[in-house]
DNA sequence: AATTTTTATCGCAAATATGCGATATTATAT
DNA sequence: ATATAATATCGCATATTTGCGATAAAAATT
């Protein structure tokens, strides 16, 4: 495969067109979208950076692929911190959570 | 009430005699301890300063008061984040959510 | 101390995430 | 183009979280 999957890749791209196009009322829950897609991506990343492939990463944890797979889509909505801690976990890093207000500059985007 | 809830002020208190005392070792699992000791934290700082009772953000955010109790206690481990952008969306505020280093001196910790 | 308000805890139903194998799709290499 | 490796997607079982009422415990108010 290429350097990005498809699903982690083309959500940058779609993002504008999705939430912004026509419906400008719509910016607001652009913030989600954009940390979802932050998760799923610093998974990614997180991973590819390791060096491991999705099915690697899952056995480390002790999943499989489809879930790796499923965590690191972007449209991926359900993740829990108890399984982020895990990923963070196998790779030596932790999760930081943090509840900011919405319109404040936040830390260091 | 006072200022604090039991649960959360005491965790305070008990981490170090938990984790610390005699077993060195766990030290490590300490890092998980605090994060979560800090979500539950955040909560309820996020709320109280909104001046809110649990009963009141419960409503805000469409559940009941003993979810919003179990949210912020300390000992709580199955944190969401589709529940915490629920409560942190209520408030104005968003959620950040970030894999760091384990070692690394964190953003502004 | 009695009343009222707020928070903690319990039990169980409903909703959601995870586990996981199978298979399709996509990328890489030959 | 073929073979190989990696990722995406589907379906369903299991596990976990949430919803929620009831009640106990604790705190604030009078």
């Amino acid at each position: 495969m290429k350097k990005k999957s498809k699903t982690t890749t083309d959500a940058v791209k779609i993002l504008h067109k999705t939430f912004i196009k026509d419906d400008p009322k719509r910016l607001a829950s652009l913030q989600e979208e954009r940390e979802k897609l932050k998760i799923a991506g610093q998974i990614y990343q997180l991973r590819t950076q390791a060096g491991l492939s999705q099915a690697q990463l899952a056995k480390l944890i002790g999943t499989t692929q489809s879930v790796i797979s499923r965590l690191e889509d972007a449209d991926y909505n359900g993740h829990s911190l108890n399984m982020l801690r895990r990923i963070a976990g196998a790779l030596h890093y932790k999760v930081e959570v943090r509840l900011v207000p919405e319109n404040a500059a936040s830390a260091r985007g």
